[in-house]
Parts: structure tokens; C-alpha cells; sequence
RNA sequence: GGGGGUGUAGCUCAAUUGGUUAGAGCGUUGCCCUGUCACGGCAAAGGUUACGGGUUCGAGCCCCGCCACUCCCGCCA
């Protein structure tokens, strides 16, 4: 590059960021690039703050200093419009320096702008973090581009970065590689439902987007990669929630030659460096590991918030011979009664009470059976039908007080723990937004899930099917059950949960062929031609050596948006999809031209016409008039 | 697939029981202003009340439909 080329490229670059500029940089000239964050026009003088990345600095144009046409021309400047100033660095006058940014104390007497770019009206502000955190998300997804402008959500990308940064560095400490998988794979269709890719070259056939890496990670461990690592993509085309994207990131991995003990050490050693990056804290370890059956029972979920008691406890022997014959009557059926104790919660109103009944019942339960306690009194429809015994066993082992609130679940012992686990979660919300609940916001309540029934039983179809995926190694102990009581064949599947949240879940793999073909035909019953089909590959890989192996996968989105301290992970995401899949900056899915179609060999029948993409009105304000 | 919530000016929100010309703050535009930082002052523009029907003398408000966003259930091996 020529001489003179070169110093014009070295002019037209900052030499500071916006957060950088102190006292001690007085006198020296400087050069900002940025937006124009906010601009105070007093007539005679002119305050432009200039924002970037990392922060803000105030900018002057003092008339006598400058030439009239920067003047004017700093006085034509809009919000966000792109700028480059030069200036001088001085002490701000004293009485008038801003504590609220760590620039506050100088600011920059500007000899040069330049609009690098003039920015239109916004369709909603971005300058002011109270207005700009309440704007319809809706308008922040179609501006994404300055909804990520915004303080708050630039933080957000920046911590997502340096948390993959920094799982990287320990997995690369560990003895790990990063491995790609491919993203045009094979359909499965035992899992969620899949998006579906044509393939034109071979026509009539498609390939799958990847639910998870599985089948791959298992194969590296076979191909004797030993340690595998990814921030891996996964798609699953089911309905979204705020947890949910149809694409979302996993930290996916695998190791040979394990047990569980070695992923629960590796993983709490992950998230205590993840958690001190971010958030400075130390947590402890090792969690706690806690069988599935225990966990129904306590908490009648299986990502518990364990951060509030409420624990579900047992009245099944006490009301046996009970004459409220509804109890009496389930136990006789081979049900239990559980109780929970919402403490504090017996302001509850009729309304309340009954919306969760009729909640309780959404999910399946006849009814639900409560305690009042007020001013000394039990206040219940039912309570006339216990006995001293029965009162006093619920006393002493719900530990009631005055002010407290009972329920009961009466059910078959899995449904009685989920109906209750749903109710406890409702009082507590309750209890939250009344103030009789509080929780400190950087308190977290880690436990790995341990234990899991390898099977369940579809009644309707009549058959077992796998409660996580079929590659999940039964506890060794409990093979010789897996033909004559599939029921009590517990798997080496665990999950890891912080507040109530999935982070993620695991398993140590079946690495012998033989278990893995007997599981896949004569316990899940898939016949052999399906079998070969779908898994073929992976069985012909298993014979030849295979090690034992066994992996685990956290939701990176929602490790994330833990840490960010925000419930949607839609905040964590650059850019996300709506509630309906769609992306409301790009206006996709969208349609395709009838020749895309043709080269892939598609045909549409659809029932109702396809929806023409309906070009919103850009919410652009009214162009102002020119002068 | 089912249930709940929301939709009024560019943005955030009001609008009493269905009743006059649908208001406010911010933003925008014009004028004034040399120490502001939520700058200030004066003035102005800006509305198919998401959309389509219906009831009514009269609908932002009631009814039916529909669309979008959102939360939850189902679903997510």
C-alpha cells in the first residue's frame, strides 16, 4: 500500500474505545468511532455522547472552536447515526462530571467529524434501557440488529462468547477434541420430530437434521477418539416454549474407558469454573446424587427447585384403614396419599383453591383434597372423616402451623407425585408473587438425577419403549431383569439440575452388540429389518471394538440464559425464532419457486392455500419534511 | 392439537356503564437557548383503535371469525 493510502487508513481508526478515556489521558488527541448515543443541543453548544461496544464518552462542539459547517453539521446528527470523532481530551469543568460512566470525568473537545453513516428515525428506542426492555418483543425481533444495541443484550452475547471460550479451554485442559458431526443426517423417527432436508441428487429420499449427535459422538468412541467434545447444533421440530428453540446449541460430549463417577467429577469441575467466570461465584461440589424414585417422592418432579422446601411426604400406611374411603379406597387399589405443606398459604381464596383443582385435574387427578388452617381451626370438607390418629400423624409429619395450607394427592404413586409436584411449583409461584416466598437471586441448588427407570410402559400400544434413548446401558445388576421384569431395570442415564432446570442429561452406553441387539429386539421389540435399517450401522461398528463409553449433553442456551439471569433463552440467542418457528427479521420459512421444487422432485397438495407472505409495513415514523 | 394473556400515534401507555372531535409522556419536525448528560422553553405534525363481519340511534369497549406476538398443557427417545 502506498505511503499516503496507508496514513489515511491509520487516520480513519479509533484510538480508544468509548469506556477508555480518563485523566490521564488529558491533553492527548484521540479518535472515537461509534454511534450517537444521545445529543444535547444548547444552542450555542453541543454535547454528542458517542457509544461503542464498550461503553460512552461525551464529545463537545463549541462554536469558537470550530469551523461553522462541523458545527452545523454535528447540529444535523440523529440518533445512532455513525460517527468518527477527533478531539482533544480535557478535564470537564468542575460540577459538571457524570459518575454514572466511568468516562464521566473528562470529555473530548472535538476538532473533526465525520458521518460515516446517518441513521433514520428508529422504530423504538434504543438509548433508553427502561423504555427499550418493555418494547413488544415482536419489534425487537424484527430490529434485531438494534434491539442487540441495547447494554443489556450485547452483555448477554458477550458472556455467551467467553463462556464457550472458557469450556473450550477445559475440555481442551481434560484431554478432549472438538469434533464436527455432520447436520444432514439420517432420520430417526424414535425421537422428537425431525426437520426434514431434500436431497435432489438423490430423489425421493432426505436427509434428517440432527436431534443430537448421538449416534456420531458414540461412533468416535469406536473410531478411538477416547474424548469428544462439541458446541454442537441440534434441531426438533416440536412446539416451542420460552426454553425451546427449534435450533438450539448443546455442549455435547463423550468418553471411553469411564464410569458415571467420571462424568459427574468432569462436569462439576465445568460448571464451577463456568459459574466463577461468570458470575464470580463458587459453588460447591460434588452435587448431590439423588435416586429418581427419591426424588418423585420429595419433590414429584424430576428437575426439582430445591431452593424452597414443601416436600412431598408419605400418609399411605397412616390413612389404610382410613373411613374417608376415597383414601382408604386408592390405598386398597394400590395407590398412595401424599401431602404437601404450603406454608403460610392458607389466605389462599375459594378462587385460588379452585383453580388448582381444576389444575390438579388437567393433569389427571379426580379431585384435590385441602386443609385450611385458620385461627387454630382445620377448615375442610374432609376433615370430619379423620381420626385423632390420622390428625395427629399429619400434624407432626407435615409440621402444621396456623396459617398453613394442606393438599392432598390420592392416586396411583407416580401420578399422585407428578400432580402434587405441579401443585407445590403453583403455591410456590403463589407464595412468590404474595412476598411470603423469597428466594436470593445468585442462590443455586445443583443435584445430578440418578437412577432412572430404563424403560416405560406405553399402554396403548402395549409395549416398552426407552425412557431416554436405546443406547442407554441398563445398571449392571439389573440385566438379568431386563427379559423377566423390565419395570426394575434401573439405567445409567442421569441428569443434572440447578433451580428447577434440565440443564442436561447422560448416559454410559451399551458398548457389547449382543445387549444392544437383545435390548433393540426382545425388550423394545423393534423387529430386526427395522432394526437393521435405522441402527445397522452402528451395530456393524460395535463389532469391531467398541469401549465401554458413556457422555452427557448440557443446553448451552439455557446454561446461558442461567447466568444472564434472564427466563428466555431467546435472549441469549442472536437471533431466535418466534413462538411459531418463524424469523420475523428475514421473514422466514417463506415460499419457494415452482423450479426449486421441481429439481427436488416435490410436489405440494396443500389444504388450504399456501399463505402469501403478507409484507408488513416497515413501522417506520413519518418521514419528516425536508427543510 | 388444547387453554390463558396481549394488540389504541414511531415507542410506552390512558380512555368511567357502549356516548362530544380517541388523550398523555417520550420520540419526530420547526423556532429559541454556551455546561448539558432523562438538557430546557415555545409551537406543530402524527390514529383504518391488528384485520374481517355482526349487534346498536351510537362500538376502542359487546358478539362471531381471523391474524400476529406471548405463557402454559400435550409434545420434546
Amino acid at each position: 500500500m502506498a505511503p499516503d493510502l496507508l496514513k489515511v487508513a491509520q487516520a480513519m481508526k479509533r484510538t480508544h474505545h468509548c469506556n477508555e478515556l480518563r485523566p490521564a489521558h488529558i491533553g492527548q488527541t484521540v479518535t472515537l468511532c461509534g454511534w450517537v448515543h444521545s445529543r444535547r443541543d444548547l444552542g450555542g453548544l453541543i454535547f454528542i455522547d458517542i457509544r461503542d461496544r464498550e461503553g460512552r464518552t461525551q464529545t463537545v462542539f463549541d462554536p469558537s472552536a470550530l469551523a461553522a459547517e462541523l458545527f452545523n453539521k454535528a447540529a444535523s446528527l440523529r440518533s445512532e447515526s455513525v460517527i468518527r470523532v477527533t478531539g482533544v481530551v480535557r478535564q470537564r469543568p468542575a460540577g459538571t462530571t457524570n459518575s454514572k460512566i466511568v468516562t464521566g470525568e473528562v470529555e473530548i473537545v472535538a476538532t473533526e467529524l465525520e458521518i460515516l453513516n446517518m441513521a433514520a428515525v428508529l422504530p423504538f428506542p434504543v438509548d433508553d434501557p427502561e423504555v427499550a426492555a418493555k418494547v413488544n418483543e415482536e419489534l425487537r425481533l424484527q430490529y434485531r440488529y438494534l434491539d442487540l444495541r441495547r447494554p443489556e443484550m450485547m452483555r448477554n452475547l458477550r458472556l455467551r462468547s467467553k463462556l464457550a471460550i472458557a469450556l473450550r479451554q477445559y475440555f481442551d485442559d481434560n484431554g478432549f477434541l472438538e469434533v464436527e458431526t455432520p447436520t444432514l443426517f439420517k432420520s430417526t423417527p424414535e425421537g422428537a420430530r425431525e426437520f426434514i432436508v431434500p436431497s435432489r441428487t438423490n430423489p425421493g429420499q432426505f436427509f434428517a437434521l440432527p436431534q443430537s449427535p448421538q449416534q456420531f459422538k458414540q461412533i468416535l468412541m469406536v473410531a478411538g477418539v477416547e474424548r469428544y467434545f462439541q458446541l454442537a447444533r441440534c434441531y426438533r421440530d416440536e412446539d416451542l416454549r420460552a426454553d425451546r428453540q427449534p435450533e438450539f446449541t448443546q455442549v455435547d460430549l463423550e468418553m471411553s474407558f469411564i464410569d458415571r463417577e467420571d462424568i459427574y467429577n468432569l462436569m462439576e469441575g465445568l460448571l464451577k469454573k463456568l459459574w466463577k467466570v461468570a458470575l464470580d461465584i463458587d459453588i460447591p461440589t460434588p452435587f448431590p446424587r439423588v435416586p429418581f424414585a427419591e426424588i418423585m417422592n420429595r419433590y414429584g418432579i424430576d428437575k426439582p427447585d430445591t431452593r424452597f422446601g414443601m416436600e412431598l411426604v408419605d400418609f399411605t400406611e397412616e390413612f389404610r384403614a382410613s373411613t374417608f374411603k376415597v383414601f382408604s379406597g386408592t390405598i386398597a387399589a394400590g395407590g398412595v396419599i401424599k401431602a404437601l405443606n404450603a406454608k403460610g398459604l392458607a389466605c389462599a381464596t375459594q378462587g385460588q383453591i379452585e383453580t388448582m383443582t381444576e389444575y390438579a385435574k388437567s393433569f389427571g387427578a379426580k379431585g384435590l383434597a385441602f386443609i385450611k388452617v385458620e385461627k387454630g381451626e382445620w377448615k375442610s370438607p374432609i376433615v370430619k372423616f379423620f381420626s385423632a390418629a390420622e390428625k395427629e400423624a399429619l400434624t407432626k409429619k407435615l409440621a402444621i402451623e396456623e396459617g398453613d395450607l394442606i393438599l392432598f394427592a390420592a392416586d396411583q404413586w407416580l401420578n399422585a407425585c407428578e400432580i402434587l409436584g405441579k401443585i407445590r411449583l403453583y403455591c410456590a409461584e403463589v407464595l412468590k408473587t404474595s412476598g411470603k416466598l423469597t428466594i436470593p437471586p445468585h442462590q443455586f441448588n445443583f443435584l445430578w438425577v440418578v437412577d432412572f427407570p430404563l424403560l416405560s410402559f406405553d399402554k396403548e400400544m402395549n409395549r416398552w419403549y426407552s425412557s431416554h434413548h436405546p443406547f442407554t446401558s441398563p445398571v449392571v445388576e439389573d440385566i438379568p431383569l431386563l427379559l423377566t421384569d423390565p419395570k426394575k431395570v434401573r439405567g445409567q442415564h442421569y441428569d443434572v439440575v440447578v433451580n428447577g432446570v434440565e440443564l442436561g442429561g447422560g448416559s454410559i452406553r451399551i458398548h457389547q452388540p449382543e445387549l444392544q441387539k437383545t435390548i433393540f429386539e426382545q425388550v423394545l421389540q423393534i423387529p430386526p429389518d427395522v432394526t437393521q435399517a435405522r441402527f445397522g450401522y452402528m451395530l456393524e461398528a460395535f463389532k469391531y471394538g467398541a469401549p465401554p463409553h458413556g457422555g452427557i449433553a448440557l443446553g448451552f442456551d439455557r446454561l446461558v440464559a442461567i447466568l444472564c439471569g434472564t427466563p428466555s433463552i431467546r435472549d441469549v440467542i442472536a437471533f431466535p425464532k418466534t413462538a411459531k418457528g418463524t424469523c420475523l427479521m428475514t421473514q422466514s420459512p417463506a415460499n419457494v419457486d415452482a423450479r426449486q421444487l421441481r429439481d427436488l422432485h416435490i410436489e405440494l397438495k396443500l389444504a388450504k392455500k399456501p399463505v402469501e407472505v403478507e409484507v408488513k409495513p416497515q413501522a417506520t415514523p413519518p418521514v419528516p419534511p425536508t427543510k
